[in-house]
DNA sequence: TAGATTGTTAATCGATTAACAATC
DNA sequence: TAGATTGTTAATCGATTAACAATC
């Protein structure tokens, strides 16, 4: 198993996850660079240049199994274990996320939701009941938590990242408009939305030929 | 202002532009490529070089103004003109973004919502109301619009965004777990989340040293 | 003037692409 | 065997970093 793999061989893994899992279901067994090549748009080349880097088979003349290659980038992933989550503001966004159905199917568990406002603490969402923030560590104290959701203002945010860093929670999916300070250790994926907006605003106003 | 603009340049406009506010909101008045450096983390080097090559001008010596850089980059992402958007697919993401305050603010408007369930077609949204998808070219014809939000389930995505692109709507945002396949003057922008929480899960798998 | 910091070219680094031998 | 396609090294391309002259 490969100790390091480059940034943007990384951010290809889950893309060639899906379409590995879409051909998987499909009782497609073999996939050659060149049919990932047009799948994805990267060069076969590209390919079988990523491949070979973060270790995975083929056979030379028919391709690559696909159920093979899937379940080693799942590894790669660390998906093909339970990954336990806690949101963290019940706005909009916490309940979208909350009710987001691809999760439980690919081993993620949202396992408690918190909230500042005294209106929401106390009152239901999904099959859980929205807890007071004050509770964060002692909760987290008693659950295994892997990943902190981050749905709260961006002002709050720093500070809750923090709070959950000091009691182990070393996973953050940030949707707040803001870049959090942590130790290197912390994972830290952002996704932020109003800077995605803005992109599509540029490709909108340059568009190719 | 530049013909062509390599796309890591591109994708970093957006971060420079959330700094750039949350400065112009402190009343700074000018940033050094150093202190753009720390924020951001990238070099200092980068970011002189990126805003060479983006056309921004600084002053020797002092730095560079931040409510001309800010308003340069603005007018290079094309986010001082207003946009109307359309969302396609009222589930939860949908419901989310409809609510998501950030894009009033931000001069992206929500002009349309639309959904094939008949339990929901005619039911409000917001201000607006829920309408019937097969309304889509007539609503289209009648107003302009520049973005469709596709909050649909995947398998409805790639169909859905053809009709769009073919009464004129050329922006898209998909949250759908697919890549569109479209004319090369289209301009997407996916959001796709179930890979963004792969690409963590990753990193908690691997955390740097 | 001295100090600070940009503007801009050149050097380096790393990612992508090309090529082709190996082999199924 | 002939055809197909991977595995792997080398070449190329482009992005980042370094350097320093220009100038505020």
């Amino acid at each position: 198993m490969s100790i390091f793999l480059p940034d943007p061989v990384v951010k290809r893994l889950p893309m060639y996850y899906r379409y590995l899992s879409t051909m998987e279901q499909q009782n497609k067994s073999y996939v050659s660079s060149a049919e990932l090549s047009l799948a994805t748009g990267l060069t076969a080349s590209q390919v079988r240049q990523d491949v070979y880097s973060f270790g995975g088979e083929g056979r030379q003349g028919i391709g690559y199994p696909v159920s093979e290659l899937k379940k080693h980038i799942e590894k790669l992933l660390g998906i093909h274990q339970t990954r336990t989550m806690i949101i963290i503001g019940s706005g909009n966004l916490g309940h979208a996320l909350m009710h987001y159905s691809e999760f439980s199917e690919k081993k993620f568990e949202i396992a408690g939701v918190f909230d500042v406002n005294p209106q929401k603490i106390g009152s239901p969402i999904g099959t859980l009941t929205i807890q007071d923030l004050e509770n964060l560590e002692s909760f987290v104290g008693s659950h295994p938590v892997d990943i902190a959701i981050l749905t709260l203002p961006a002002v709050h945010a720093q500070a809750v990242a923090q709070r959950l860093y000091h009691c182990g929670v070393h996973g953050f999916w940030n949707f707040a408009p803001v870049d959090l300070q942590l130790p290197k250790n912390a994972a830290i994926v952002n996704v932020h939305l109003d800077e995605s907006l803005e992109l599509l605003s540029y490709h909108l106003m340059h568009p190719e030929i």
